[in-house]
RNA sequence: CGGGGCGUAGCGCAGCCCGGUAGCGCGCCUGCUUUGGGAGCAGGAUGUCGGAGGUUCAAAUCCUCUCGCCCCGACCA
């Protein structure tokens, strides 16, 4: 391909609206352009790399046996009826109405399709397992679109879902798609680690999520160095202290903390450390007001707190609702004395002595307050975020913290979309069974920009070779016929070798092309100036390294064969 | 939705506080020179100053409303 043919507009300066790194050479190189908040074109460069990561998808995919399929994008409102999502999936769901006034959604996920599918159209256990995925436009009409294509509200994903016989069944799917999606992500030329995760809104039983390390991630996750656990911090469990508190209980007092509300206000003001204080915080569940009690130095985990409430939807109450129940103004909650609200506890309050609490009243706190002697617990539960230093709940180790961007996510449904809308098939004896369902999700673009964020230096892009735009940049340096005559042969030999090669045609000085190449990221340069022709060479520049090899026009195609074997191998 | 910020030429920005002919750099067009890391000189084109309303002799600038975008928090591939 020349640049002459190709839409390929760089930018030289960043674009004003890109911050993160991947957004901002995305821009910058002519891959994507807005044309809303959270939606894009993909311009021909950056199609081709979207290309490039979907073939490797439906290589592996096929591998593991699943078949592609295509569902539509506009659903009706009856299929998210049946399962409830329609009410409960919340403004993220696009939805509209046709001309007839009939309710219909942008397909945010397909489990409502695929399963109406199957129910009509699958009947025996003969026929199972199956698992059927597509590459899809979907729409999520996200709160906060950000960062290019890392969350789009329109993105491409690849999704697939899987139907088995039994548990045992759904559990072989399980683990061939988690295979499949190591060697998909492996292949992408991306380091990334498989954690155990929250199943959200998709709901089911187990599931993983694939994180790319790197330090712009939006999750947390937590990691055991010298053992194998690894899971996401929302998900993660924080086992109970072991050790018992000998510390012996002082007599409770209440001390006068003149408007210092928040944690550290209160701790700088009795010069004592986070972990001295127990924070109050009220949650409104929509039928009542729950108190849950954190140690200060920890966090809350809300995820944690409604499983436990058995909620689904749960916010920390408003100054209002605090004042009801506590009969002071926001900042000065505690239990002591808390009557008419469900006190829940983490399990690091339990063991913790003569701490400082809210005294429910304007401006002052309870020092030297102790669990059972001053306050009750309705039920204590692991309700905190892990933290870097926490023991791992396997018993394996120390835990981590490192940034993550979740570019896969591996889901056991169980029975719970079979059971909501009747997906049946028949066994051996004719008795009607729920299939088993597996549900397994991609994210194209942001495993591209995930890539363009583990691969880049201040000058651009360093593509990994098979998700590459092009293998080869052509960079001719003038307009003589030699260079040109020379630039035409390579880009022959080059393409007869199997590589895909961008000819930079441009009547461009070398440094403008030389900037644009660094930009683009083409694994390999191929420079032909009129100065290396004399002695019969042309440049191999590897963009990664920045390494120059001085090679003789016909031995290139070797050379970049040689070059580029290991990124090749993982093809096979 | 809450908090912060921004909308002025294709891109990056200044001008706004203190109202008075709309500017700079890059890019774009023409010509000459140059040609291995974002060239030089000369000439040129390009704006409903996001939109609507208001104040004023006069509004990019002041006021009101509105739309869009970016960043920080609750959602997720």
């Amino acid at each position: 391909m020349r640049t002459s043919q190709l839409l390929l507009p760089t930018l030289r300066e960043d674009p004003g609206e890109a911050e993160t790194v991947s957004h901002r050479l995305m821009l910058r190189s002519g891959l994507i352009r807005k044309v809303a908040a959270g939606i894009y074109t993909y311009l021909p460069l950056g199609l081709r790399i979207i290309r490039k990561v979907e073939h490797i998808i439906r290589e592996e995919m096929n591998r593991a046996g699943a078949q592609e399929l295509l569902m539509p994008i506009a659903s009706p409102a009856e299929l998210w009826k049946e399962t409830g999502r329609w009410n409960y999936y919340g403004k993220e769901l696009f939805r509209f109405k046709d001309r007839h006034e009939r309710d219909f959604c942008l397909g945010p996920t397909h489990e409502e399709v695929i399963t109406d599918l199957f129910r009509r159209e699958v009947r025996s256990y003969r026929q199972l397992p199956l698992n059927f995925y597509q590459i899809q436009t979907k729409f999520r009409d996200e709160i906060r679109p950000r960062f290019g294509l890392m969350r789009g509200r329109e993105f491409i994903m690849k999704d697939a879902y899987s139907f088995d016989r039994d548990e045992a069944g759904a559990r072989v799917s399980y683990q061939k798609m988690y295979d499949a999606y190591q060697r998909i992500f492996t292949r992408c030329g991306l380091r990334f680690r498989a954690v155990e995760a929250d199943t959200g809104l998709i709901g089911g039983t187990s599931s993983h999520e694939f994180m790319v390390l790197a330090d712009t991630g939006e999750e947390t996750i937590v990691y055991s160095e010298t053992g194998t656990y690894a899971a996401n911090v929302e998900r993660a469990e924080v086992l109970p202290p072991e050790e018992s508190n000998a510390e012996a209980r002082r007599p409770m007092r209440p001390v006068d903390t003149p408007n210092r509300r928040t944690i550290e206000d209160v701790t700088k003001f009795l010069k004592v450390d986070p972990s001295r204080l127990v924070k109050t915080l009220l949650y409104n569940t929509g039928k009542e007001t729950v108190a849950v009690l954190i140690r200060g130095d920890h966090e809350a985990n809300e995820i944690k707190i409604k499983r436990l409430l058995g909620i689904a939807d749960i916010e920390l109450a408003g100054p209002a609702t605090v004042e009801k129940a506590t009969g002071a103004p926001v900042g000065f909650a505690g239990p002591v004395g808390l009557k008419d609200v469900r006190i829940v506890a983490d399990h690091a309050v339990k063991t913790a002595r003569n701490v400082i609490v809210g005294a429910n009243r304007a401006d002052q706190h309870y020092v030297d307050v102790n669990w059972e002697r001053d306050f009750q617990v309705d039920q204590f539960a692991d309700l905190r975020n892990a933290r870097e230093g926490d023991p791992s709940p396997r018993k394996d180790g120390i835990l981590k913290a490192t940034k993550g961007i979740e570019v896969g996510h591996v889901f056991m449904l169980g029975t719970k979309y079979s059971e909501l809308m009747n997906a049946v098939y028949l066994d051996p004896n004719g008795k009607e069974c729920l299939a088993v369902m597996g549900c397994y999700g991609i994210g194209v673009g942001r495993t591209a920009a995930a890539a363009v964020e583990q691969n880049h230096d201040e000058k651009g892009i360093i593509w990994p070779f098979p998700i590459a735009p092009f293998h080869v940049h052509l960079l001719p340096l003038g307009q003589s016929a030699g260079v040109t005559g020379a630039t035409e042969r390579l880009y022959d030999a080059v393409h007869a070798a199997g590589f895909e090669a961008l000819w930079d045609d441009r009547d461009e000085r070398a440094g403008v092309k030389f900037n644009d190449a660094d930009l683009i990221g083409a694994p390999y340069q191929l420079i032909v100036g009129d100065k290396g022709l004399a002695d019969g060479t042309i440049e191999v520049k590897i963009r990664k390294t920045g390494e120059k090899l001085k090679v003789a026009p016909v031995d290139v195609p070797e050379t970049l064969s040689k070059l580029s074997a290991s990124s090749r191998a993982a093809d096979s």
